[in-house]
DNA sequence: GTAGGTTGTTTAAAACTTGAACCAAAGGTG
DNA sequence: CACCTTTGGTTCAAGTTTTAAACAACCTAC
């Protein structure tokens, strides 16, 4: 096949595309490393992982979600843990794994700079588009992640838990319940 | 003020559009690393040169079109221009200055890359989307732009002439006429 | 229990970014 | 012209982040 160039149409949105997301990413890069000490990505596994039940996900899962390698979230979780903000545990049910869980502390800092971060994607995003552009871009975002990812939030359109940007009562101490044994083998 | 929070819908658009960037920036840097041995930026900074009639620009330019310091273009342009993509000149008219000049292989690389990265665009992105979505993600990026860039393409839509993304007829030696000369002081 | 795939870490090297310091050329101003 | 301030760009010395390859422990299945 003779390559399928884009259209006019499809060239002018990718252009826009990529410098606005240049322009956003560095906005908020440096918005974060300002006010939490940490670049977007590492702000984003904090995120991930707060939104979790248990506050806590496996490396691989981690890894998978973010679609980076393990090499690179050992080290980036290596660098939260010295920071405080996460902990690594033993996997019960998995020997080999390990589970990287949110500490307080790293609660504390995503509660403590959600304001911030907040204020900075108003003034770089939303406070440029209309409501229609809104569920526009979710769409359109949701589509290339669907594809993507092959997984996602396919039918949970929203964790709604989630304290990802939005105020959450100090940490509910969350009842117990197993992460996700892999439907076989539990006990020893 | 007691920080406004996103709404459901914002925050549904804002989990999507950084999964979406995240797995976008992601294949797309692994894909150009791969393909053409650099990272988007650095592609990016080639395409932005192949756009302008002469195939040049001064650092500055560059810099601010790219949003990044001036520092880091430095670093950028050098490594550029050890590879041969891109060779520096001094600037005629302001002898402070420097030019960033797409070489022919530059030039050469961006053409002879230029299908694998577009499929790779269509396959994370266009195939994904209507032509409506398409059009709409254009406003919504160009929106952002010009508000976190105070410039860009305001009135001139499309640089028609790009060779980004598009196939151009192996560079035609375009005539001579010097970029901008700031509208003074011309002689010696 | 042994081959084969996973999980996660380690290691060393490389790539990239930053920020401050710096120099040379411009641009005023008196 | 001498002086002072700006601007354009590079350099330097950290520092951070990323990669790739090698590895050890574990699980699975034959």
């Amino acid at each position: 096949m003779t390559t399928r160039w884009l259209t006019p149409e499809e060239q002018r949105a990718w252009r826009a595309y990529v410098a606005a997301s240049l322009l956003l990413e560095d906005t908020l890069d440096r918005q974060l490393q300002q006010d939490a000490g940490m670049p977007h990505l590492y702000y984003t596994i904090l995120a991930y992982l707060s939104e979790t039940p248990e506050r806590r996900l496996r490396m691989t899962d981690l890894a998978e979600k973010l679609k980076i390698t393990r090499s690179r979230l050992t080290y980036a979780v290596a660098r939260l843990e010295k920071d405080g903000h996460v902990r690594r545990e033993a996997c019960k049910w998995d020997k080999r794994g390990t589970v990287a869980a949110l500490t307080d502390e790293g609660m504390a800092v995503l509660e403590r700079t959600a304001p911030g971060h907040v204020a900075t994607v108003r003034a770089t995003l939303f406070d440029h588009l209309t409501p229609e552009q809104v569920s526009q871009l979710e769409e359109i975002c949701t589509a290339v992640e669907r594809a993507l990812q092959g997984d996602g939030s396919e039918a949970a359109p929203a964790p709604e838990g989630l304290p990802w940007l939005r105020r959450s009562s100090s940490s509910p101490p969350s009842p117990p319940s197993s992460s996700s044994p892999p439907s076989s083998s539990c006990g020893s």
